[in-house]
DNA sequence: CTGTTAGCGCTTTCAT
DNA sequence: ATGAAAGCGCTAACAG
């Protein structure tokens, strides 16, 4: 079942089969009814590998991300998959799990599939071999969520927006102020909040506290050890913001473990802004990230460049906004060494 | 950059080179080191579409699925990705949305790319032109998640499971058990399990009620508003059973809005096994399937059929095995009418 | 506006 | 064990 079958069916040539599909504008309306009519009664489709092999581009876009199981990531790559079939593309994705060799073997079989373009999101953007071979090759590629001057990203100023974050808890009243991350090699964005939470503590003159954790499990286990040790200590933390809202429900839970309430005794922050934090109760406090815009923006912007045949460079960064949604597991500190256990009534920061 | 290039290189003809990427052992030694030195040299890669239009074989999998925001899909790919990768495959997931149309939709552009295999789960096997088009065309699919005598399949048996759960709803002393649905139409699995509803029900000789809402959004309002009308009422639900563990999250945060606490006052069964589950607290009580292993399992079977070039028939579905997951959410039905209110110990089920 | 022709890069008989 | 040659299905000059 080929254009040839079409276009003896059709009694037209196979050139004008193919004009029918690809510019039907410049056939002839009889002929081009003609050739629908015989290509609908075959039932025929256009051979994607033919199509590509002759024009040397695949409409596929190849996507690397570290894991389906976090719902950020998901939520991007639903954005992705979005923008690539509104544009007529296909995606093809590839994950990570956090491991560096998978970062290069995922990238290698996605060029070797021969997609005309790369989203993606490595550990770390300023030591990937990985993007370097990109450039030298010239294939077009965009990287989400990683924020790097020196590539063309689609990111959030992470930073700027966790030192907010503490000001906002110091204002809140609250002194002691831990910081949990999951594992900071794997994640420059997790190393980039933990740059802003030590500005937002240095301009709070506190003293910067990090709990570095497994990020895909443990976590639990961990923090709770760590509140179990403190919780009776003074200089016990009082709020805790985190790297991710995975971390921060997680964090949640240690809370409730280790019988503290949130926000009551303990103020719990996450990152991100996953659909599900909004569900929970308390409902997470956390700073939102547009997910699925990043996805769609990353595949507007390859999209844009291939029409074009403009190569990509960091001059086309996107910084997308970001704001806190205020949920209810953050509140107001207590006081010190309060006189009555629960004294303060439990409330969300405006 | 093609073979040629390293034929020359290489001092050899392109069929040798072809011969050292494809079965290694049928060339001389010093011949296939001679061209694997000229490809690393020139650093180069098979194409794809060429290999492709050749074999007729892309050694890529079609994936259709609802939608990436609900983690259990999100899991499912995440296993499919896995296996695929494995077994050397890549995949091109398309999302629906629960739309009818762009399931047909996504199984046409796959098929036009040329994949060599689809694994989809849709709103219903039973009435699905999509899956009889894929049979008449001999394209490889397997349903996940779907169950169907006719098709392929990878599926659980939830309508046995719910109708379990009901009766261990009933031995912890539960009279008004209500199940919440989201779109029936969409969701034959939600069927499914609502029969099992209705014959655990019918088997502990309790009135069946069903509260079906918008999957996606609006559901928390709609089941608070739902409670809030029946809380005062005898015959108002002590435990609610929910077809997704996404809507168990809502249902829990509904109960919370309207003054409930679960399990106290109201028990909240879901089904999936979301890995978030465990980390809320309440930890949700539900009905893990094995939605990893699913993809997993889907991907086995279409490559394994690969392999032998045997067509897979409904002969080849696995069912497997579904748990259930005690967490905390799920308790003793309260007396019906309390001498003092909240008399009886919050306990999760053994 | 339509047809003829060449060739994208690869695999695979078929000879040798 | 290796090479020569044909062709997978399509598109893009080019000619008419």
């Amino acid at each position: 079942m080929s254009i040839r079958d079409v276009s003896n069916q059709a009694g037209v040539s196979p050139a004008t089969v193919s004009r029918v599909f690809n510019a039907p504008d410049t056939v002839r309306p009889v002929l081009r009814e003609r050739v629908q009519a015989a290509a609908a009664a075959l039932g025929y489709r256009p051979n994607a590998s033919a199509r590509s092999l002759r024009t040397q581009r695949t409409r596929a876009i190849g996507v690397v991300l570290p894991t389906l199981l976090n719902p950020v990531f998901a939520e991007c790559l639903h954005g992705i998959a979005q923008a690539a079939t509104a544009a007529g593309y296909s995606i093809v994705p590839f994950t990570t799990d956090y491991k560096l060799a998978h970062e290069t073997h995922a990238a290698n079989l996605l060029l070797a599939r021969g997609v005309d373009a790369l989203i993606l999101c490595v550990a770390n953007a300023a030591r990937s071999n990985v993007l370097t071979r990109l450039r030298s090759e010239k294939s077009p590629y965009v990287l989400v969520y990683n924020r790097h001057a020196h590539h063309p990203c689609v990111s959030v100023d992470g930073r700027a927006a966790v030192t907010a974050l503490v000001a906002r808890l110091h204002a809140l009243g609250h002194r002691h102020i831990l910081m949990v991350c999951g594992d900071l090699d794997t994640s420059d964005r997790a190393q980039q909040r933990h740059q802003g939470y030590l500005q937002g503590m240095a301009a709070a003159s506190l003293n910067p506290q990090l709990l570095e954790v497994p990020f895909m499990e443990g976590a639990t286990e961990r923090v709770a050890e760590y509140l179990a040790a403190r919780q009776v200590m003074p200089q016990g933390p009082t709020a805790v913001v985190c790297s991710n809202d995975l971390l921060a429900i997680r964090c949640m839970r240690a809370a409730h473990l280790v019988g503290l309430r949130v926000p009551d005794d303990l103020s719990v922050a996450g990152f991100d802004g996953i659909a599900l934090g909004e569900e929970l109760t308390p409902a997470l406090s956390t700073i939102v990230q547009p997910s699925t815009e990043i996805g769609r923006r990353s595949v507007e912007l390859l999209v844009q460049a291939l029409a074009g045949a403009v190569p990509l460079g960091p001059g086309n960064s996107l910084t997308l906004d970001l704001h806190f949604r205020a949920g209810e597991s953050i509140a107001a500190a207590r006081v010190p060494f309060p006189q009555s256990t629960h004294s303060l009534p439990r409330r969300t920061t405006p």
